[in-house]
DNA sequence: TGCCAGGCCCTCTTTAGGGCCTT
């Protein structure tokens, strides 16, 4: 199935809170990058892998319309009162007309990938769609790397490396590009971190994984608010 | 309004409990 993929699109949300406290979303990016690209990285005059040229991207901060965790304001930077004075806006249904335009731009099929996406980013947008009576096409389809990654740990060794910590974002990243993170818990930095960990494995990835996608129609939301 | 994740994996397991990963 994922062979088939011509455009990944890396998610990442930066929220109020986690699960539990029925967070909305403060921050949404999206970038669109082209099979092509991710199989064939260029790389620069140290031989450093690089992120492709082309992509296309969709980055905007939202006015969540609820109190912001303290732990969520310090790593993403959002709270409610920069956000206020920013003016930003909800997530309306104008911002759900800009993604989908944006996905409906991509080379079809289109994969959504993000990490910890089957049990975070996905629900949540998927909730945030549904407050506003709309959803995504059925046909999109999902990748979540946390799965990808252990997948292909238990394809190689037998089963997932065991430790905390070992699949985080920030310590895939390290390990695949051998260098430290930067903006970390901002959604751009946190998709291009995404986008370098998924090309240096993006053969394995297409040609191996197997349980790690899963078809939009399939995402249940996180919660859905009563009225 | 207030509720307050959850499926998978591991082991000091299986009559269970705790950690992971996302903000």
């Amino acid at each position: 199935m994922l062979s088939s993929v011509k455009t990944f699109v890396f998610l990442d949300l930066e929220a109020t809170g986690l699960n539990k406290y029925l967070p909305k979303i403060t921050e949404i990016c999206l970038v669109a990058a082209h099979i092509s690209s991710l199989q064939n990285p260029v790389t620069n005059e140290f031989g450093e892998m690089q992120l492709p040229r082309v992509l296309d991207k969709l980055c905007l901060c939202v006015d969540p319309e609820k109190t912001i965790n303290r732990y969520a304001s310090e790593i993403s930077g959002l709270n409610n009162k920069n956000l206020g004075e920013n003016e930003k806006q909800n997530f309306n249904s104008g911002l759900i007309v800009l993604i989908k335009e944006f996905l409906d731009r991509q080379a079809k099929p289109v994969c959504l990938v993000a990490h910890n996406g089957f049990k975070f980013d996905f629900p949540l947008l998927k909730t945030e769609l549904k407050e506003q009576g709309n959803d995504f096409s059925s046909s999109l389809l999902c990748l979540d790397t946390l799965h990808v990654f252990q997948e292909l740990d238990t394809l190689e060794n037998g089963a997932p490396k065991k430790g905390k910590g070992f699949y985080t974002l920030s310590e895939l990243y390290r390990r695949s590009v051998g260098k430290e993170p930067i903006d970390s818990h901002h959604a751009e930095g946190d998709v291009q971190m995404l986008i370098m960990i998924f090309m240096s494995k993006a053969k394995q990835v297409i040609e191996k994984t197997s349980y790690s996608f899963k078809m939009w129609s399939e995402i249940s939301p996180m919660y859905v608010t009563r009225r």
